[in-house]
DNA sequence: GCCGTTTTCGGCCCGACTGTTTTCAGTCG
């Protein structure tokens, strides 16, 4: 048993007894103990040995008889019993917004709701607004919430679903009857949701890639199978469909299906003014148009042997996949414009991360570690300030001793650096959580919206751009606080905050959480046109998530963004100074 | 259930918002 299993079902106690309506101390107590222990730095074998596992902050007596128990044996009698009380699926209850652990409780013992489908159905028939601490607002709000829910079944953020699709890729391009293979579609094309998986191979013999790809471990069930297409469903839920074709029709494959529809509409329609037509196979001549007066001019068709050079056969230079939305690439591929998008190796730093500080899961010297595993020549660490109390926010005393901290850090390392910084809230009334005095103290500062998110589209703008006029407001954090396919960007005058951003010399960031990706691509090309300058931050809260870096990437690159545009592409000396010149220049305002 | 202590009990994070109430409970971040 992993130290994160643990950690869940430490969880899952404090949950149950949520429902239980127990002490609440008690319940948090659980709560502390799963933090801790998933934060806790040490191994598997000493959580076998009481003595040690009590001096973990937030663990005792009684909860490390359990954790010993857990990890000795694999179960633990305690959530048995608790388990026992309540049908399984009433914790699904728990995602549904609005719903927490004393309505859930009132909706079980009231009306023997229990999941998500019971709820919909006493929803439908008026049973919960009747009940007493609910009514008809209540209802209509939980009947829109399981709406929305059922909405989004089959959708996914690419984040969710990288890591099998790249897994798939991989695992068939070593096949060795496979010639070609690439993910296709919108996961492609790098869109923030994907609904499907598209996968191209080109083989001499479709068969026993076929019967690879259907026996694949992360295959959980088959929809259909062809003879050149298969359709399965993975075990995240999303449904891959494979293609094998030709090594001659790969490309024009590999085209047609990463799309986009508008995308092959514009490519189809050039290939007609050439006398052809393009399908997913081939170019062919295309058939007489007898309603045409007079005859296409036929243009000899040119031998195409991968993407490129279908492109040049329609006169236009190599279209990157991200930027295939018709919206003005064939513009710009025609008068060789096209931007030399950014690409991961071009970023030397990031900024934006938490430690267990604030509500990160790692260590200040381990977050310094893994970015320099990866390449990087800088961090910074921007922890939550202290009106963020839900994610532990720090008060001045423990920034400053962060900061202390990492000046101290800072003198062992040989060509990297941490930047002390903070993500400042942004209050109700566009004032900061913190004073000037402190944040002249640190390197940067990320102020971000974290409460507060229905006010008018007027305040929210006045709110947001009041914060960037202050000096030692480096980034502006996740611009639209967006959760995908869970909440709602709040209502902004996004064009009005890139004004401002431009006016004072703020950074946006690209947060490249996989649950954000925000600022959204669509923004970005107007961004680069104000003079905005993009900073693409993981937003990380534990090492691994570094590693989302690539996924901001992505978005940065359908944005149409250079490296030139990014300001983490800086090396550490430009950083530095950049970093000294957007104080110094607007100190002066 | 944990923790710290003026140490074996008493305190433990809190403000905003919403909807249901008619002064507050529940949820969220």
């Amino acid at each position: 048993m992993t130290k994160a299993q643990i950690a869940e079902v430490l969880s899952e106690i404090a949950t149950l007894l949520e429902l239980k309506d127990e002490n609440p101390f008690k319940i948090r107590a659980y709560a502390n103990a799963a933090r801790s222990i998933e934060t806790w730095g040490g191994n598997l074998a000493d959580l076998q040995d009481e003595e040690s596992l009590a001096k973990i902050p937030g663990i005792g007596k009684a909860i490390a008889a359990k954790i010993k128990e857990l990890a000795s044996t694999g179960s633990l009698k305690y959530v048995e019993e608790l388990r026992a009380e309540f049908p399984a699926a009433i914790l699904e209850l728990f995602s549904i917004p609005g719903l927490g652990a004393k309505k859930i409780k009132a909706l079980y013992e009231q009306l023997k709701i229990s999941s998500i489908e019971q709820l919909r159905e006493a929803c439908a028939s008026g049973r919960v607004a009747r009940l007493p601490g609910f009514g008809e607002t209540t209802q209509e709000k939980l009947c829109q919430a399981i709406e929305q829910r059922s909405k989004h079944v089959g959708s996914f953020q690419f984040g969710q679903i990288a890591s099998e699709a790249e897994a798939l890729r991989a695992d068939l391009a070593a096949q060795p009857d496979a010639l070609d293979v690439d993910l296709a579609g919108s996961y492609r094309r790098r869109r923030e949701i994907v609904r499907d998986v598209d996968l191209v191979v080109a083989a001499k013999k479709p068969e026993t890639i076929t019967q690879f790809f259907i026996k694949h471990r992360l295959v959980e069930s088959l929809i259909a199978q062809g003879s050149t297409k298969t359709s399965v469903r993975l075990r995240s839920g999303i449904q891959c469909d494979l293609r094998v074709v030709s090594l001659a029709e790969y490309p024009f494959a590999l085209n047609y299906f990463t799309g986009s529809k508008e995308h092959n509409i514009e490519m189809r329609s050039r290939a007609l003014q050439r006398g052809w037509t393009l399908n997913e196979y081939r170019l062919a001549p295309a058939p007489p148009d007898p309603a045409a007066r007079k005859k296409r001019s036929t243009v000899k068709i040119p031998r195409v042997r991968d993407e490129a050079g279908l492109y040049r056969a329609l006169d236009l230079d190599f279209i990157p996949p991200e930027l295939r939305e018709n919206s003005g690439e064939f513009d710009a591929a025609e008068k060789h414009s096209l931007p030399r998008l950014i690409e991961r190796e071009n970023l030397r730093g990031t900024f934006h991360c938490h430690t267990v500080a604030s509500d990160g899961h790692n260590t200040l010297e381990e977050m310094a570690r893994a970015a320099q595993k990866l390449g990087l020549e800088y961090l910074g660490i921007a922890e939550h300030s202290r009106s963020s109390v839900q994610a532990h926010g720090l008060d001045k005393a423990k920034l400053r001793a962060q900061v202390a901290a990492i000046r101290k850090l800072n003198k062992t390392f040989n060509g990297f650096r941490l930047f002390a910084g903070v993500e400042c809230d942004i209050l109700r009334d566009g004032s900061l959580d913190f004073e000037d005095d402190i944040l002249s103290e640190l390197d940067f500062a990320v102020a971000s919206v974290h409460s507060v998110f229905n006010l008018s589209e007027a305040e929210m703008t006045r709110r947001i751009t009041r914060a960037l006029e202050n000096p030692f407001i480096t980034i502006l954090g996740h611009p639209t606080g967006r959760l995908l396919l869970k909440r709602d960007a709040y209502v902004v005058d996004v064009p009005a905050l890139l004004d401002a951003a431009a006016a004072t010399g703020t950074w946006i960031e690209l947060n490249a959480a996989a649950k954000r990706l925000d600022l959204d691509w669509r923004w970005w090309p107007r961004a680069k046109q104000k003079g905005v300058k993009c900073v693409i931050n993981p937003d990380a809260h534990r090492t691994e998530r570094l590693q989302d870096l690539s996924l901001g990437v992505g978005i940065a690159r359908k944005g149409w963004l250079t490296k030139s545009d990014v300001m983490n592409c800086l090396p550490l000396g430009k950083i530095e100074a950049e970093l000294a010149r957007k104080r110094r220049a607007h100190s002066r305002c």
